[in-house]
DNA sequence: ATAGAATCATGTTTTAAAGCACAAAAGTAC
DNA sequence: GTACTTTTGTGCTTTAAAACATGATTCTAT
């Protein structure tokens, strides 16, 4: 099947792992109530205070989940990639977005009703347990990430954050990191100032830990980066 | 019914909350399940990479969640109060423990296997419906600390612990907070080091924001406190 | 093609917080 | 009670990272 997004296709065959745990009557509901809704670069996708109304699943581009701090800054919390589900965390706690959530890229979500997916989750055990998985795994990955953030230097910062977008997005054959990201993003992600990001990636191409190209990170001694994230 | 711990009428009596949800066979199966377990001011109930095998219920004291980070600096994470549960992330995430838990003061906790957990959580929904509620607002917490631990100035950070140990612990009828901390795990909390916690707090006395008398600390201008807290 | 904006880069200055040193005080053990 | 350890309190020094300033480069829109 060709991918065209939009269609109600794409929806069917990307969220595989949830589908498989659906009886046909749980994927008729899915079917009837879910929406495909295309977000362009830099969009905003919900913001802080909004109401959660759905659950999104993206199914193609990148998201990114952040926060306004104090003074303007902003702290990017997490990244989504395809075929991740998102924006589930304030329904299920009654709360309204604690965060904000943009496109990085072009991206396609799949939207569906909050009330269809309770729905399916009273009578599926499987999908609570799904939720609280990854709500488990992620708020595992928030608590190492307040440590990291607040403990390590800069160096160990960044190299951390090279470190997850490697993981998260994955190396090209000429291990370029396979997403683009700003300075400014790479500094947000990593809790630092634009200016220091600039300055530590500078010196990890002095280090021949990476090599860069405008906005691409070619990794060229991952085994030293890691180390460097690990020792802070 | 007097309070007596180490008795099992305790744990039925105070469960309440997730008691109300279990019908009589699913009540039975705890009551045969479950233990009591008494632990000593800072003793270790849990370590980082341990297996999670038990649910766990504070019925009795304080107890706190950190993390071990670079160089001997350890974070606290979270801080659990009576009749919370707490110990089920890891287990729920397939992973080992992250962190640490240890007991601020004598404390006693109900033991459950995580296998009965599962028993139940199979056929009861609501008790499903309770941890995907409690891992969410435990991770919305955890998004809201990362980006406050990071952005804020110490004298923000400090007033933020002391806000949340008012909210947690509640105050006594001479406005003293109800957990007696030492400077090193105030310090600890928000993320500090403990000569900054000193000084901070003293900053504070001289400010008339609190009064200290060794480890008591009496809130004497809360609204200026939170105001402090809020604006990093 | 050209103007204007955003992003990237780098040097310099400032500052918040850590690190260190050393007492005083409070707990704890014998 | 006395010795020992831990915790608390303060002053001084150092340092990592932010803030600021200024160009160069790249992107974007008309």
């Amino acid at each position: 099947m060709q991918e065209k997004s939009g269609n109600i296709m794409d929806f069917s065959t990307n969220l595989k792992e949830v589908w498989r745990m659906l009886n046909e009557e749980e994927r008729e509901l899915l079917r009837a109530n879910a929406a495909i809704q295309h977000y362009k670069k830099n969009q905003q996708i919900y913001a802080e205070g909004d109401e959660p109304t759905h659950l999104m699943c993206l199914l193609k581009g990148k998201v990114k989940i952040y926060k306004e701090g104090v003074g303007g800054r902003s702290q990017i919390i997490r990244m989504i990639k395809p075929i991740q589900y998102f924006a589930y965390r304030a329904y299920f706690a009654r709360e309204h977005y604690l965060t904000d959530a943009a496109a990085f890229e072009a991206s396609t979500v799949c939207l569906i009703p909050m009330k269809t997916v309770r729905q399916i989750m009273k009578n599926n055990y499987n999908i609570c347990k799904f939720f609280i998985r990854q709500l488990s795994i992620d708020l595992g990955i928030a608590d190492e990430r307040t440590v990291n953030l607040t403990q390590k230097h800069i160096r160990g910062r960044l190299a951390e954050s090279l470190a997850f977008l490697i993981d998260s997005y994955g190396l090209e054959e000429d291990a370029t990191i396979n997403i683009y990201l700003s300075r400014e993003d790479l500094a947000n992600l990593s809790n630092m100032t634009t200016s220091n990001a600039i300055r530590t990636l500078a010196n990890f191409v002095n280090d021949k830990v990476i090599a860069l190209d405008g906005r691409k990170i070619k990794v060229i001694d991952e085994e030293r980066l890691r180390k460097i994230s690990k020792l802070g």
